[in-house]
Parts: C-alpha cells; structure tokens; sequence
DNA sequence: TTTTCTTGATTGACGAGTCAATTAAAAACC
DNA sequence: GGTTTTTAATTGACTCGTCAATCAAGAAAA
C-alpha cells in the first residue's frame, strides 16, 4: 500500500498545495481540516504536518503559490511587451488570465486578502502582491499619463481587485478576457479619449 | 448580580450584533467565539444561544446590521439629492460615510463577502446589496450616460468594492470623503470630460 | 544500518450548543 | 393588598464532537 520512494518531498508538497487551493475553492473558506487537504492529495494528515509543521505554513504555501502563478502569467506578458501599451494589456490580461481565473482559485485569493488581516506573514505577501502590481501599472502608465500615473494606477488595482471579487461571488462563468476588457476600457477613459482596448 | 428587567430582548440582540462586529473587527475573521461575543456584550454565552439559536444566525444578523447601516446612510444622501449628479454623490459618499468607513465595519464586510460563498443567506444577502448599488448607480447615470450607464454603474460598483478592500488591507487611516472623490473621479472620466466632482 | 517516507492511532484542547436552575417582574386570583 | 402562578431573563456547568499536532512504528530505498 505505502510505497517509500525517495525524492518525493518536492512532489508532495506540490499535491499537499494544489489540494489545499482546491479545498479552500470548494469550500469557500480557510475553515477546511488538514485531513481533508491531505486526504485530497493522497496522502495522510500526518504527512502533511510533516512537510509543512502546521497547518498555517500550509496555508501559507498555498496564499505564495497562488501569487506565483499570478506572477509568472505577468512576467510571461511583459517580456513579450514593447510599447507601453503593451504593457499595460499585459498587466491587466496577466491578472485576468485563465490560471488566476478559475473558480478555485479566485475563491483562494479572496481567503488569503481575507487572511491577511489576522497573519502577518500574510499581510506581507498581500503588501507584495499589492505594491508591485501598483508599480507595473505605474511603470506602464508613466508614458502616457504622466504625473497622473500613480493616482491613475491605484485607481486600476482597486478596480481590479473590485472585479476579481464580483468574479468570484457571481455565480456566471468567470471570462477573463471580458473582464481585462472592462478593465483596461475604464483606465483608457481616464487617459482620455485615446483608445486603448486592443484585443491580442 | 444578575437583574432580569423585562422587554431586554431587543436591547441585548443590539448589544450582541455590536459586539460581533467589533470581535469579527479586531480579530480579522469569523474565527471568534460565542463566548467571547457574549462577554463583549456583557453576557452569557447562553444568551446568545437564547435569542439567536446558533452562532450563524448571529453572524448573519450582524451582516444584515451592516448592511442596514449602509442603505440607511445612502438612502439618508438620496432623499436630499435633486440633480442626477448629486444623486451619484449621495451614492458614492453614503458608502464610503463615516459610520461604514471604520476598520470594524470593513473587516466585517471583507469577512462577510467572503462567508457569502459558502453560505447560502449571506449569499443572498450580498446579492441585494450588490443589486441595489448596482441599480441605484445605473439610475444616476442614466441620463448622463443613456446605454452606457449599466456598463459604467458596474465598473463603478466593482471599483467601490475594490476600494473598500484596499482600504481595509491597508495600515493608514480611512480617510471616506478621499475614497469616495477617487471613485467618482473614474466615473467622471468615463463620462467624457464633463467634471462632477463637487465636495459636499 | 541509516535515512527518507509514510501511516494511523492518540492526545489534548477547544468550542458550539444544551439544560437545569435561579431570579425577578408581571399577571392572575382571592 | 396580599398571595400564587406564570413568564422573561439569565447563568454556568456539562456534553459531545472535532481537529491540530504528536508519536511510535513500519517499509523501502541507499
């Protein structure tokens, strides 16, 4: 039945955060058991504990994975970006890509902001995610808006934010692009007229 | 020690709301106990069983509060409103008044919006008030803004919610009359030029 | 034989909800 | 006006379940 094989710290870990943003997905809530994570992994609650310590590093695992993935979909956007524009298409659809997208995992960011207002390890994580999205769209904004940037930029992440939580407590099927499109056609409205909505 | 007046009913259920906004507050989730509820309101952990049945009711009774509260603040902005533009101020700045504005009451929204997807009544109970601000919006925008107003009114409704959410997760001090000239800020800039931003 | 991986039983704490008992106001009765 | 009964308010101890975390032990690789 057990099958020790060695090496499997890293794939284990892997399974035990997959299951744990699968399980907080399902259930809407941090309010799950680490059984239920590891028994979804398929492994016993006691391996769980072992790799992680407790069920908070987990959790907190699972919260840094979640920005990985956001982060790389952006980063992967931006590389191919050349005029600001561009950028800026790439910051709002990174966010709005499928990964970031699902059900599952939308319903896992909304628990981690959630979260970040009683850990502090959280809070951090949040603060990152939150600053450096702030800084890319000012970066990007520079050029066209000038010392309206920042101001402009804020205004886009709250919105951003605002829309992943509409997202996730609609109960429509989440479209990333028409979401990036609303989006990016409100920071285009406060640039002025010039449009900037292209679909890629 | 204990003094049984009657027709308390009412009075402790208030006290028992307060308390849970002010505990759901402070410790950042809905993690708190009954007991430590009932002792911020100054009594027994029976009592609240007594008039709410279980902790959920009590919860939800304590999202319907904050949830009155607001109508209450903006249907108090709407009744003085004449104009279309000052009735989108109302909106606006009803929201983000003083008594919603305080870190208890936006923790206990974030917390609340959050609980509405595993609950079923808090879902329905979110689902009203995103329906309200979203129509009310609309109506507002109506004339300003013909077919375009619904699309607007949601940009605006989902940059609300993403303000409140900045807000909450952020360390500085709420500052309402600023969070609500940034959001009808983009609503004026999605108008076209015409500024309405009139500080009341 | 040492290390890595793994389990499942166990422990210990904690918390929601129940319940019997107590107090005092109010109402009913004489 | 006084006595009895009913009803509202209130407590705190108790039950019962749950769950995080620990631990001893086993099974396979190295």
């Amino acid at each position: 039945m057990n099958m020790p094989k060695l090496g499997m710290e890293p794939i284990r870990r892997a399974a035990l955060i997959d299951a744990a943003i699968a399980e907080i997905g399902q259930a809407g809530s941090l309010g799950i058991t680490v059984s239920q994570i590891a028994r979804r992994a398929g492994v016993s609650s006691g391996l769980a504990h072992h790799y992680f310590g407790n069920k908070d590093q987990l959790l907190l695992a699972a919260m840094r994975h979640v920005m990985a993935d956001y982060s790389e979909e952006v980063r992967k956007g931006l590389k191919a970006a050349g005029t600001p524009i561009e950028r800026l298409n790439a910051i709002v659809r990174g966010g709005f890509a499928l990964s970031n997208f699902r059900p599952d995992t939308i319903s896992a960011w909304m628990n981690f902001y959630v979260l970040a207002l009683s850990s502090d390890e959280a809070r951090r994580l949040h603060r990152i995610y939150s600053r450096r999205l702030r800084s890319n769209l000012t970066h990007a904004l520079r050029p066209m808006a000038g010392d309206r940037a920042p101001e402009i930029a804020a205004r886009a992440a709250a919105l951003i934010d605002g829309v992943y939580l509409n997202v996730g407590l609609s109960t429509e099927v989440p479209n990333g692009p028409v979401a990036a499109d609303s989006v990016l056609g409100a920071i285009s409205a406060e640039l002025g007229r010039p449009k900037s909505g292209r679909q890629g």
